[in-house]
DNA sequence: CATGCCGGGTC
DNA sequence: GACCCGGCATG
């Protein structure tokens, strides 16, 4: 699976680009990708439910409009459900283009001056003709934003789905780009891919290229608008990382600076030990999550899931300090309740209703939908059973349906879920690490053993004399198979 | 203590 | 995979 952008351009003063509307939780607005915005010229957002491609339009006054076409293709590749190379080879052969993607995709909500500067005009190709309204324009998203902004310009606005950080620097060059780019990335940027049919992805060269132009505009941007208002709690179903100007800094460079061991101690770090890093309120804590197929990985740290998602997935050199920042598209920051969690974890037994969910078999790895669900919702407990969820039932659940003495037997007993064993842990993974590390008490757990049935038993039936009419399992000193409860 | 059977070992 | 058995949990 491969997913496409398609970059068009109109050639009617209105510019048509496609951006990807996933919304990267934690990151970006929680918008569902599926609802078209217009954002009216007032800055206001008006969700315009409609199928099929997603318009953003930027009304600008004398009928001037920047249209934003969202669309999404999904072709059926070799099942890499890799986002945005399209998009990105299609910029090769225009730096505006590539540079454009590059900043939708590095979710931030903040346009970067730097690169505004160094693309002037391109940015989603919006075609503004009037300069003089680019500061009014400013004006309103700011005040979209709830930021600062004479009351004179204030207008009523309905923003609340569009979260922009408000600590812009109001003094700096508001032209429109900044404007559409603000609005743009706030609308799209996520890397993440949402779509259920999503694979992995495969590292392309072509990312390189609007990450080099990304980083440029980086080191070029003084204004330090990448980072988020982490007080900005306008918009509550986003739990948007508060990040520092510095954080992001390292967001971009320091991903180079753990050990490699750093992959494997972080999640038990995370788990019983002090969080290190950003702990919002009591006791939530934003960990950064795998996004990769089939990998649950949850690390405490940026660069600990960048390494890992580089080194892990990307296959690219762990030693190597380059990070082009493609491994950001691959993980996903979640909030933790480190409260509801560790009360899970105390509950955590067999019959637990936390992990004994309706389906008595929970599927090893969740799907992307699923797992998208779970991180995208705010709550904490969303949080705590997502991660319930991933971790301990793919070991938990196991139904022991495989022993050979079991294969004579017409019947095939279903162990419930207070019956099953511990499979062996090498058949698990990087999950099962954590499940390991999360519920050291499953495996030394007495109550899970099966409870002696009341019925008698061919031992007790034939007594030792006539073993040889016992059932298989009876000589065997199994669970009988002959005489079930 | 008898029983049931889990977990692990041997072939 | 078939078979065996030590040892633990349970009644």
């Amino acid at each position: 699976m491969e997913s496409k952008y398609i970059f068009e351009k109109s050639s009617v003063g209105t510019g048509v680009g496609v951006a990807d509307f996933h919304y990267r939780t934690g990151r970006s607005v929680l918008l569902d990708s599926r609802v078209p915005v217009v954002v009216e010229k007032n800055g206001s957002v008006m969700p315009a439910y409609a199928q099929g491609p997603v318009f953003y339009k930027f009304v600008m006054d004398g009928g001037s409009a920047a249209e934003v076409k969202g669309e999404r293709t999904w072709s059926s590749g070799k099942g890499n459900g890799r986002i945005l190379p399209d998009m990105e080879k299609a910029g090769l052969g225009d730096q505006k283009d590539t540079g454009s993607s590059g900043i939708l995709k590095r979710t931030s909500p903040t346009p970067c001056p730097g690169v505004t500067r160094s693309l002037p005009g391109s940015f989603m190709n919006l075609d503004i003709r009037n300069p003089g309204k680019q500061a009014e324009l400013a004006s309103n998203f700011r005040a979209a934003q709830g930021q600062s902004v004479p009351q004179a310009e204030r207008q009523p606005l309905s923003s609340s789905h569009i979260p922009v950080p408000r600590n812009r620097n109001p003094s700096g060059h508001a032209d429109k780009e900044v404007m559409a780019a603000t609005v743009l990335t706030s609308l799209s940027t996520s890397p993440l891919v949402l779509h259920p049919s999503a694979a992995p992805p495969v590292p392309e060269p072509a990312s390189k290229t609007w990450k080099e132009v990304l980083s440029a505009s980086y080191s070029s941007s003084t204004s330090g608008n990448w980072s988020w208002d982490a007080s900005d709690q306008s918009v509550p179903s986003t739990p948007s990382p508060p990040l520092s100007n510095d954080a992001n800094k390292n967001f971009l460079l320091s991903s180079q600076g753990d050990d490699v061991s750093e992959d494997v101690t972080e999640s038990t770090h995370f788990m019983f030990e002090d969080p290190i890093p950003r702990k919002r309120k009591n006791s939530m804590k934003v960990m950064f999550k795998c996004l990769w197929k089939n990998c649950e990985k949850v690390l405490s740290t940026s660069s600990g899931i960048q390494r890992h998602i580089r080194t892990v997935h990307l296959g690219r050199n762990s030693d190597s300090d380059y990070s082009d920042g493609e491994e950001d598209f691959y993980y996903s920051e979640i909030e933790v309740n480190m409260d509801s969690l560790t009360e899970g974890l105390s509950s955590l037994t067999p019959t637990s209703p936390t992990t004994a969910g309706p389906p008595p078999v929970f599927p090893p790895p969740l799907s992307d939908v699923a797992r998208s669900e779970h991180i995208s919702v705010n709550g904490s407990q969303s949080h705590t059973s997502s991660l319930l969820s991933q971790s301990a039932p793919s070991t938990l659940c196991h139904i022991r349906t495989d022993h050979a003495y079991q294969g004579p037997v017409a019947h095939v007993r279903t162990v419930s879920i207070g019956e099953k064993r511990q499979p062996a842990a090498s058949t698990h993974t990087t999950v099962n690490k954590n499940h390991a590390v999360i519920t050291p008490a499953a495996k030394s757990t007495p109550g899970t053993r099966k409870p002696r049935g009341e019925a008698k038993k061919c031992r007790k039936v034939y007594g030792m004399e006539k073993r040889d009419m016992w059932c298989t399992a009876c000589r065997w000193k199994k669970a009988c198979q002959r005489f079930t409860d």
